[in-house]
DNA sequence: TAGGAAGTTGACCGATTGTTCAAGCTTGAA
DNA sequence: TTCAAGCTTGAACAATCGGTCAACTTCCTA
């Protein structure tokens, strides 16, 4: 699931190691990839993978619909590169969980740092959520293996805190997709939420009111006894 | 956003009281739009508006296409037929928050109902999720509306609770956010959940843990003092 | 300064899109 | 039995789809 697989290029930079750093002269094909790629996440979360269309796509990143075929062969390559980069910020955060972590230091930090990700960041949320709602189809590789794995091991960290006393008993894997849940709301629904509060967009009073929500549903959920 | 506005039919039965109870020979138009309404429902649910095409929904429901828009002339039309069905569904449940409930018994309640309704009809919650992220476009007045009135007056419930000491105090509205998202997160995300937990479909036994964990959640978060 | 790879782009491809047409079929009331 | 309204459907419409082609420019290297 590196980049290695994503992109498949009519041509590689001679593969040296004589010119500057890693970069070299693909300033060009640098830039107009992340153009294409910001453009396309944007369209596939709004309309999805069917949805989307390459025009739409090289409209929005002002590039002539061949040139986006140049740098990304084929539609389905191109999403693949878009997912391919969201992966990492959906993980991110998941690294609180560790098992020497005060439980409501943990949950409180995950929760913070993933509503920052939903206000700052909606469009990679949004475009993981059309994917899964759509069935997963490009994305069943990561589910099954790397996420499953990572979910495994933090319920192992989650069942230690319970052993220890330290929270109540709660079932682990159920609490992070309570915990996910919670968060994700506010970037994938916040064309409803924002509705429903007569609001044109999800300000900060918002989120902190949101965060304020969520930490206290979790904590008092858990039943964190503070430590010491 | 009645249904007058949805339907524009090519003709009406004559408008008498004749015949008998509300139907009489237009069987065949109840039971075929029936039929395209579930087919759309499907598609629409997996690819969202713009993903779906009028041809495949026509072949699920086992219809010619041109027989699909002597029934619903426009995609569009159809789009907002299966939306006004789903409106309804997405609502029930919220008549559990009343004044004179009990809160502990009220939000139990509440997270089995919509967590049933996860269960039993994913996909208009899909379908829904889809249309939101999108942008909610076609949603937009009932979102403002109706909806917004809604919420209004069941975080006046929900104040009413607090202010009478029956639960702590929390953000009405975001709770209600909340709960949609811990409930809603089984039907909307069900391909991730069922692929991290190494299960093919969310079976019964995946349904009682989530019950027990958001139920856990929602109570302890909001420290209900059992009644009396 | 010559050569060639990298990048750009207008024109075009067959396939599919949503939608319409018109000719037929079915059915219930007169 | 007649007849019109309701229903069905193969064929075709212009527009858009994802993708290709070949001619062009730009730019680095030798």
């Amino acid at each position: 699931m590196a980049h290695g697989d994503v992109r498949s290029l009519p041509a590689r930079r001679a593969a040296n190691g004589k010119s500057k750093p890693a970069n070299g002269r693909t300033a060009v094909r640098e830039r107009n990839e992340a153009k294409i790629l910001k453009a396309a996440e944007a369209v596939f979360a709004r309309k999805g993978f069917s949805g989307a269309s390459t025009a739409e796509i090289a409209r929005k990143a002002k590039v002539p619909k061949p040139n986006l075929h140049y740098y990304f062969r084929t539609k389905r390559l191109l999403y693949a590169a878009v997912l391919d980069r969201i992966l990492e910020i959906w993980l991110d955060a998941l690294d609180e969980i560790r098992p020497e972590a005060e439980p409501a230091d943990a949950l409180a930090r995950y929760v913070v740092r993933k509503l920052e990700s939903s206000r700052i960041l909606p469009e990679p949320s949004r475009l993981w959520a059309m994917e899964l709602i759509g069935g997963a189809r490009h994305v069943q590789p990561f589910l099954k293996g790397r996420l499953r794995q990572l979910v495994l091991q933090k319920s192992e960290v989650i069942r230690g805190w319970i052993e220890a006393g330290k929270i109540d008993d709660i079932d682990p894997a159920h609490l992070l997709f309570g915990l996910w849940a919670l968060t994700q709301t506010y970037a994938d629904f916040a064309a409803q939420i924002s509705a429903v509060l007569g609001k044109d967009r999800l300000d900060d009073a918002v989120f902190a009111a949101a965060t304020r929500t969520a930490t206290q549903l979790v904590l008092r959920g858990v039943a964190v006894r503070s430590g010491r």
